[in-house]
DNA sequence: CCGCTATGTACCCTTGTGGTTACGTACGCG
DNA sequence: CGCGTACGTAACCACAAGGGTACATAGCGG
């Protein structure tokens, strides 16, 4: 879960995940809708990699790139419970607090 | 939304949002919780505070903060849009390549 | 007022991160 | 083979981030 966080906290990483939302990519066209340079996309793939949100897949010499999104699930989880599950909870726990005063 | 992911990238800061889950605390009883020094942990809560993620309420000479858990929300419906719907679009992908093939 | 408690902040240091350029490699093509 | 293409990686740099210590501040209590 660490990883995916970690891969999420950089913009361009998002907008790559995006990017392959739309369907496979190779590293050149990425690069070519993002404002840095073709290396620096490939060490964010590396990260994406590494975090388990990507797959990589060679293809001749171009090395296509495919999202994995239940890989996302976890951090989604993690999210979710706080979003949901302690909003009710805060909340009962203000009327509580009004009621007493 | 990018604050938001950048606060969350860092452990220590989870682990903050996650004991301020079962409700409000002052910073030393975080600081006990965690592995580093109070100051550290005054940092990471200016961070969760600007980006929305906690609030500080002062009481008497200690300041409580308090979980905020629909800021988490954001973040979550764009986590959720991935992991969810491009698991099919990817699916249907997938198979009409195995149809193909 | 004085001291204690609870915090936030400034300062310093170390490490991590993101970007660029230059270079090595793998593979298809003629 | 020799070339061009598509990548990944190494070397190098600048800067942001996280941690600790020391210090300033704000309230309570007596």
């Amino acid at each position: 879960m660490d990883p995916v966080f970690a891969a999420l906290a950089d913009p361009h990483r998002r907008t790559i995940i995006e990017l392959l939302g739309d369907g496979p990519r190779n590293v050149t066209t990425l690069a070519a809708a993002l404002p840095i340079a073709r290396p620096g996309v490939s060490r964010h793939l590396r990260v994406l990699r590494e975090a388990g949100i990507v797959t990589a897949e060679a293809h001749a010499q171009e090395r296509v790139y495919t999202l994995v999104p239940e890989s996302l699930r976890e951090a989604d989880e993690w999210l979710s419970a706080r979003a949901g599950f302690w909003r009710q909870r805060l909340d009962a726990l203000d009327t509580e607090l009004r009621r007493n005063s």
